[in-house]
DNA sequence: TATATTTTTGACAACTTTGTCAAACATTTC
DNA sequence: GAAATGTTTGACAAAGTTGTCAAAAATATA
């Protein structure tokens, strides 16, 4: 493998490399070894089972989404940058690894899925917390009134979705490459606009 | 099967439902077979392979789907009854068919891909004479300005996007059957109310 | 250096998936 | 009713995937 480190993180990594940002989700274990650049046995011996590996690596890549958020719901800024910030993390998470998402909702169809357990409710207190909030800017008049929990679902689907489909949207609405740079570039201040009543 | 159908009309069906709508995507085709009520066999009688099927029944879709768009963005109604179309009608779409646009995005991502072809750009002067709609609209003041194109995208973003990952997002943000049942019936105002401006 | 431990590899067997083929069955046509 | 055509089925072979195991190679330990 070349580097320092030690082998089972190096194939973990690949392997998050090889599902999530790649996209070969229904790969066999035989590619993952060739594009991590290991015999396919190691990764047996190191992981057991395919299926296994699968759950060590999305459980820690939902776990770090899940400090991260949990971390900008409680810190100490205000709700404007803290939505900033949760739109600067995820558009760097999904950028990443589109295909986390994608993973996501085909297991969650899965009655028999051994890995649903890991797609847990928030249910923390920061989480409440930050609902209230959203409830505190929509009284203020700096939010459109709803229920925070679809602000929650609008602020996810429009920094998803455009990255997860790019590949998809740039073919339909035949999108160049200069124009989707420009259009990534205003994401951020596109999706505030949406959300936050305008300022003037 | 059972009805007095053409037997090879009722595979395509069910596979659309088994594959589009269950989301089966991986599934062998024995299983397919067993939902449909056939033997395996008979659909390579019919589709000679498994990839052949899925290449129609995917193209079909497309096709229905792209033919219901343009009919909508070149029909006589203004441009405010046109977004209601396209809403109703894409929100029925992912609704019946979620998969679909998982599928696309997989495939949009492998290069060998055979059916990659079939995701082909819009370029109906249907939909380009559209385009300069939305801008007119945002000339109007109707609209926020930005990009006709990112209006598409965001437009799409939230039709589809708590649709498709509604399993998922009810489970994060522990949105109970009651709370899902209010938000799916004002889902199409919420999107209005995001995407125009304000009318008071 | 010799021994123990860990890591890596190739060979193997069980299993699944796929497409083909010929035979069985059903339906139409003469 | 017999022949021709179309539909459905079970059996088969080829190919691929997975996990195990024992042997080889590398590394650590005494």
């Amino acid at each position: 493998m070349g580097e320092n480190c030690k082998t089972d993180i190096q194939i973990k990594d690949l392997a998050k490399e090889f599902f999530f940002a790649k996209g070969h989700l229904q790969s066999s274990v035989q590619e993952l070894a060739d594009f991590a650049g290991v015999n396919r046995t190691l990764i047996n011996y190191y992981f057991r089972s395919k299926e296994n590996l699968f759950q060590i690596i999305y459980w820690e890549m939902i776990y770090e989404m899940r400090q991260s958020l949990s971390t900008i719901y409680a810190c100490e800024l205000n709700f404007e940058k803290k939505v900033d910030a949760i739109i600067d993390y995820l558009i760097e998470q999904k950028e990443s690894y589109p295909f986390l998402e994608i993973f996501n909702v085909q297991e969650s169809f899965k009655i028999t899925s051994k890995i649903e357990t890991i797609i847990r409710p928030e249910a923390l207190p920061e989480f409440k917390t930050f609902l209230k909030e959203i409830k505190a800017e929509m009284k203020k008049g700096k939010l459109k009134k709803t229920e925070p929990k679809l602000f929650m679902i609008h602020l996810f689907a429009l920094i998803s979705y455009p990255i997860i489909m790019n590949p998809v949207l740039q073919k339909i609405l035949e999108i160049s490459e200069d124009e989707n740079k420009q259009i990534r570039k205003e994401r951020k201040k596109a999706i505030k606009e949406l959300l936050f009543t305008s300022k003037n």
